[in-house]
DNA sequence: GTACCTACCTAACGCTTGTTAGGTTGGCGG
DNA sequence: CCGCCAACCTAACAAGCGTTAGGTAGGTAC
């Protein structure tokens, strides 16, 4: 039911997904919902916690495996592969994060924004230690750059297509740390 | 009353935008916005018309002031700052595209694509032009990474702080053809 | 001065929404 | 076998939505 209320999230928007459709996707009646969750605000909270939830686990294990590694850059693809499985790999709810959490009311928006601010903070971390020269007030737009190259990823990458998961990581972590010019050096992508 | 339909747009997707706010924002009653427009679908066509139109305009001006540059990064920069003047200096219409566009209706959203698709064109040309020994295949994701970059500044960036527009313009510019590395090396931007 | 048009308002329509009160069912514990 | 409780349904509610029919005020044309 969640994962239903995710999917009908990331395609209509907070306000233009009602209750019955969610409930009837489920398999069952409107006024059923009441029974699990409190109000609509209420399971949608839910939703966009999962999907922090997702993207935190999908960084912790990296981390994790990634103990040992000696070459930085491996680190940062890897855990940029891990941040676009999360948002194509484990449903809709890391997507509803790029889609829909400004479709979402403001009292939703301002229960969910510590928990993005947690995720964000490991990131900044992680660039502090794969970039030491670069001057910290700069990490945060540095930042920003690499998640808008990945999150829009959502609007136009395409799972079935010529360009696998692993690649498109491979892609958009050169293209953060050289350039686009490096672009064409990298190995084929598939 | 475009632009109280655009800033609510913005702020609120096109679904919990109701045309009574719209209507008591311009000063008039809501059926009264049906004497100047057919529906509420007809009214946001012209609102996501207009913001493709600041843009086109923001492009073909830099197309023809920088007609004899000879330094093509110039060149570029200029068009990634008027990219980013039409997102944040010609009020919510531009903007609009980029929070509200996937909140609107199937249908208002096909009459729109072929305007969108007709801007990323002259990016696609402009970057052939600036990019001349990346691979073509490559072009397209390239031009996805510019877009993610330039398009998610409005969740995050401040007009009035510390960092201005023509100062942005360049970081994200930098950033996107020599890698993050390089914006150390940048010159004071402010 | 009459006709007309633009720009608005009023009042309602049919419909959908989130939400709720009260009732039904089936399975599990003792 | 009885009681209980979670999981569901039914049916309705008030509120809000986009939309419309019909009316009104003021300016312009002739």
């Amino acid at each position: 039911m969640l994962d239903a209320a995710a999917e009908r999230l990331v395609a209509q928007g907070y306000t233009a997904t009602t209750l019955r459709e969610i409930a009837a996707d489920t398999g069952i009646k409107a006024g059923s919902i009441y029974h699990h969750f409190e109000s609509k605000e209420d399971l949608f909270i839910e939703v966009f916690s999962r999907g922090i939830e997702v993207m935190v686990d999908a960084f912790g294990d990296v981390d994790t495996a990634m103990n040992g590694c000696d070459r930085e850059s491996d680190r940062l693809e890897a855990h940029v592969r891990a941040h676009l499985g999360a948002l194509f790999e484990h449903g809709s709810f890391t997507a509803a994060h790029v889609t829909a959490f400004f479709t979402a009311p403001e009292e939703l928006r301002s229960a969910i924004v510590p928990l993005r601010d947690d995720y964000e903070h490991r990131w900044n971390a992680l660039l502090a230690d794969v970039l030491p020269e670069l001057d910290s007030a700069r990490l945060p737009i540095a930042r920003l750059f690499l998640f808008g190259a990945m999150n829009t990823t959502i609007e136009w990458f395409d799972l079935s297509g010529d360009l696998s998961l692993d690649g498109l990581a491979n892609l958009i972590t050169v293209q953060f740390l050289e350039g686009v010019d490096a672009l064409n050096l990298q190995r084929s992508t598939r």
